[in-house]
RNA sequence: GCCCUCGUGGUGAAAUUGGUAGACACAAAGGACUUAAAAUCCUUGCCCUUUUGGGAGUGCCAGUUCGAGUCUGGCCGAGGGCACCA
């Protein structure tokens, strides 16, 4: 018999659905949409395995819901801007244009090479004229909303590549490409106002059903709604400041009260900037790391001024007002109320400076006369030396009533914060959308006219020049409306805001004039399906859903809230990693081992490599699998299979050669049965027997359940214990024709997971336009059980039944058995449980 | 420090949701076929027993139950997220 040639047959396929534009698809209203998506890719050069496991698992789901008769929505598109391409071109003294469009069309016949079911003919790419230029008009939209603002504000700033770093791109204090220590730098800088819809984004993370918790609660954490109130305190000291406002959760507290801290960007400080102490005070505190965990490290100081603030709640008590290193401008407002007893953080600065702990909160079991003494306490219990507060249920009752009073007294308010900032969209980099937006000569900001987008790009750029290099770029930068000069804004957009509405995009990708119609959006939309991995989970994720609102803001013609139904977030695909005896990392296709324990270097026998836990594929550690390689060598229904086999896809899965091997070798023997099963001699095959109905519906039972929990993993197993199966079953006399109809439900099934197999086999039974197999109820019922007798709780054996048998008949056969004669014998049964077609339990 | 998730053989993992623990696969050991190797197939997998059998067993300790990997409480360990958020 033939082998199974993947390079022949997949290619043929693959032509086939090309040709034939199978996975092309239109608005049918007759067919229920479903539409399937995976985070697009930014085009670094090459597909990685991670890109490998993200698409197979959304091409199996894709696949399976055409078979059900849904109108699939499963398309592909680049995330195309971005530093990588600017990076790239600077070393390489390419256009970062066309390095990017390589990349794709690279990329692109990688994806292709892996059969996903996409739909090309809506390909897009965000670093296109046509994509960018509707963007450059949501801009506009929002701002004319009044959802962008600009403002000054502190940013991660690399002194070495002038820019603007993202918090992310920050990693231990330094910029994650130059090494430099990042500074804090005021910069006017373009805002969306996220934080607008900071409430809404929280409560209608609870409707998302279809999300992984864990993603939920990420988010949650992110936004950080926190209940509390404002309070205004008066001030002595200086007559040109009245009061001070502070946002606090802990109200109840205020007969604690010991000082009140100010952040050094503080307006107040304003009053201060003649002193040279605290000139030099503030420069510490800027000097103090970025990094949250230096920060939070970072010991408590503070600047004595001399002001005092008064107690709202008993005005002969008075505090000392500090400016201290801990206090955030941009969270409250910028000035906080310390309590020492129930505040840690309070506490240690209080212990520093010898200011006043008041306890005023005592745990329940304690005494009146508790006292805070080594350390704060924060729990819950019942308010002390607190006059009208005294008695009060830690928080549940205190904090609501305290604020009550505040209010009565006109004293302070009730008020709801969140963690959440605004979204800083501002990069001074090349390779992004241009911000539609041009000063005049008083540098007042103007959006530029709709008739004079998009701002396109300039083309010709040294990208060596230092800072942003499109503020270089004069005759770019230099701009006339109507006669009137204008100097264009020379910042591009966060590549975040590309990824914040491409899936809207897919809906209508060729439409010129709009980003999209809006019956194609509310056809297609909310994604049903979304794929990708955790590390979105809060950014990607919270901005779109953040700009799904803002861009129906004031004008609603959505039908939908949501723009993710369902999340999958999976894991990652992670090899062994390995080290020579320089230290240095070295690749996978780098070592080899006769014995799988001792591993050696392929150059160079002597050198012995240390074999490092298996992680995450990355370049750096060199831990990487390439998967055109890959598919070149074993095919691609060998890598899907192998890519979903080992692990359930939202955990990480282990790369291993002995993974793929036995894979493709699989595949192999898939084929052989398919031939032995289309050889078999027809005229000696009789009867049709129930036990193959049985088998074929079970299985599709068990394959269509595991669908759709992604217990992908499991469906592998399934098809492994199918095979075994088929593989008695030809032995047996069987009638062709049933054999044949079964056997093609079976192809059908796995379809999703083995494309080009199983289409090549279908196609040899002239099987054409495929349907998911009508799984029939009567054959997943069996008529014989096999029930399992305990003993005590213990197992003893297993008895055949006839489905449903009554339990005294049930008895009576074990006792005919014999088998339990010896757990019988001179034992009294006091009880036994019945658990229906299923187990009995003797208590003896 | 706070929050979330997870602990099952040498390894990746299954387990109809409280009912036969370890399906399926990788690796290992032994065997079969081979002159030999590769490939393929079969067996084994912790403890006692030659076998028949029996015992222990899902991180640890308790509890609920006829019955717990699954439920409850406490502890230990791993991974992830957030981190001066007032």
């Amino acid at each position: 018999m033939e082998r199974y040639n993947f390079k022949l047959i997949e290619s043929k396929w693959q032509n086939l659905w090309e040709k034939n534009q199978s996975f092309k698809t239109k608005i049918d209203k007759n067919k229920k949409k479903f539409y399937c998506l995976e985070m697009f890719p930014y085009p670094s050069g090459k597909i990685h395995m991670g890109h490998v496991r993200n698409y197979t698992i959304g091409d199996v789901l894709s696949r399976f819901k055409i078979l059900k008769g849904f109108n699939v929505l499963h398309p592909m598109g680049w995330d195309s801007f971005g530093m990588p391409a600017e990076n790239a071109a600077k070393q390489n003294k390419q256009d970062p244009k066309i390095w990017t469009e390589n990349n794709i069309q690279t990329m692109k016949k990688q994806l292709k090479q892996l059969g996903l079911s996409i739909d090309w003919d809506r390909e897009i790419s965000t670093c296109s004229e046509e994509y960018y230029k509707h963007q450059q008009k949501f801009f506009i939209d929002m701002y004319k909303k009044g959802l962008v603002y600009k403002k000054e504000n502190y940013v991660n700033w690399d002194p070495v590549d002038e820019t603007v770093l993202a918090n992310e791109q920050v990693i231990d204090g330094k910029g994650w490409r130059s090494g430099a220590t990042v500074e804090r730098k005021k910069l006017s800088q373009w805002f969306f106002n996220i934080s607008k819809f900071a409430d809404e984004l929280q409560n209608e993370l609870d409707n998302l059903d279809q999300w992984p918790n864990k993603v939920k609660v990420m988010q949650k954490n992110w936004i950080g709604k926190s209940f509390g109130c404002e309070i205004d305190f008066q001030i002595k000291g200086n007559s040109k400041i009245e009061k001070i406002t502070c946002f606090t959760t802990r109200p109840d507290t205020l007969f604690g009260f010991s000082f009140l801290a100010l952040s050094v960007d503080h307006p107040l400080s304003n009053f201060f900037e003649d002193d040279p102490k605290f000139k030099e005070f503030k420069l510490e505190c800027s000097k103090t790391g970025t990094t949250e965990e230096s920060i939070a490290n970072a010991e408590k100081v503070g600047f004595k001024t001399n002001l005092f603030a008064k107690n709202p709640l008993d005005e002969s008590h008075t505090v000392p007002v500090y400016f201290a290193n801990f206090v955030l401008m941009d969270y409250g407002f910028g000035a906080v109320f310390g309590c020492p007893a129930h505040d840690q953080r309070d506490f240690d600065f209080a212990k520093k400076y010898n200011l006043e702990i008041k306890t005023v909160v005592k745990p329940f079991d304690e005494k009146d006369t508790f006292k805070v003494e080594s350390e704060a306490f924060s729990g819950s219990g019942v308010i002390i030396n607190s006059e009208f507060l005294n008695g009060l249920k830690v928080p549940e009752e205190s904090v609501v009533k305290t604020i009550e009073i505040l209010e009565e007294k006109k004293l302070g308010k009730k008020k709801i914060n969140f963690r959440l900032k605004d979204w800083g969209i501002s990069r001074q980099r090349y390779w992004g959308c241009p911000i539609p937006v041009v000063y005049d000569n008083e540098g007042m900001p103007h959006t530029v006219p709709e008739d004079k987008l998009p701002v396109k790009l300039p083309s010709k750029i040294n990208l060596n020049a230092k800072g942003n290099p499109l503020s270089s770029v004069d005759d770019w930068k230099n701009i006339e409306f109507d006669g009137k000069k204008f100097l264009r804004e020379t910042d591009t957009l966060d590549t975040f805001v590309d990824s914040s509405w491409y899936f809207l995009r897919f809906c209508s990708p060729q439409n010129k004039d709009r980003p999209f119609e809006i019956e194609d959006i509310n056809y297609w939309m909310p994604v049903d399906q979304y794929i990708g991995g955790v590390e979105h989970a809060i950014l990607h994720l919270l901005y779109s859903r953040f700009f799904m609102r803002a861009i129906g803001y004031k004008d609603n013609k959505f039908n939908f809230k949501e723009p993710f139904k369902g999340l999958f977030t999976q894991g990652m695909v992670c090899h062994e990693t390995y080290k020579d005896k320089n230290n240095n990392w070295r690749g996978p296709d780098e070592v080899i081992s006769d014995d799988g324990k001792n591993y050696y270097l392929k150059s160079d026998k002597s050198n012995k490599i240390v074999v490092g836990p298996s992680e995450s594929m990355s370049k750096s550690k060199k831990n990487t699998i390439d998967p055109e390689k890959i598919i070149e060598l074993y095919g691609a229904d060998s890598v899907r299979l192998f890519i979903l086999s080992d692990s359930p896809p939202e955990k990480d899965v282990q790369w291993s050669e002995q993974g793929i091997m036995s894979s493709y070798k699989f595949i192999q023997k898939l084929f052989l049965l398919d031939q032995k099963i289309k050889t078999i001699n027809k005229k000696t095959k009789k009867k049709s027997s129930i036990e193959l109905s049985k088998f074929i519906n079970q299985f599709l039972n068990k394959i269509e359940k595991n669908l759709s929990n992604f217990h992908y993993n499991v469906i592998i197993a399934n098809i492994h214990e199918a095979y075994s199966h088929w593989i008695k079953l030809i032995k047996d006399e069987e009638n062709y024709d049933n054999l044949i109809k079964e056997y093609s439900k079976f192809l059908i099934s796995i379809s999703p997971v083995l494309p080009h197999l199983t289409s090549e086999c279908l196609d040899e039974l002239n099987i054409k336009n495929l349907e998911w197999p009508k799984i029939d109820e009567k054959y997943l019922i069996e008529e014989n059980v096999k029930i399992v007798v305990q003993f005590n709780g213990k197992k003893r054996g297993t008895l055949d039944a006839k489905k449903d048998i009554q339990e005294e008949d049930l008895i009576k056969n074990i006792v005919k058995s014999k088998d339990f004669d010896k757990y019988l014998k001179g034992n009294k049964i006091k009880r036994h449980v019945y658990i229906k077609n299923r187990l009995i339990n003797f208590l003896i």
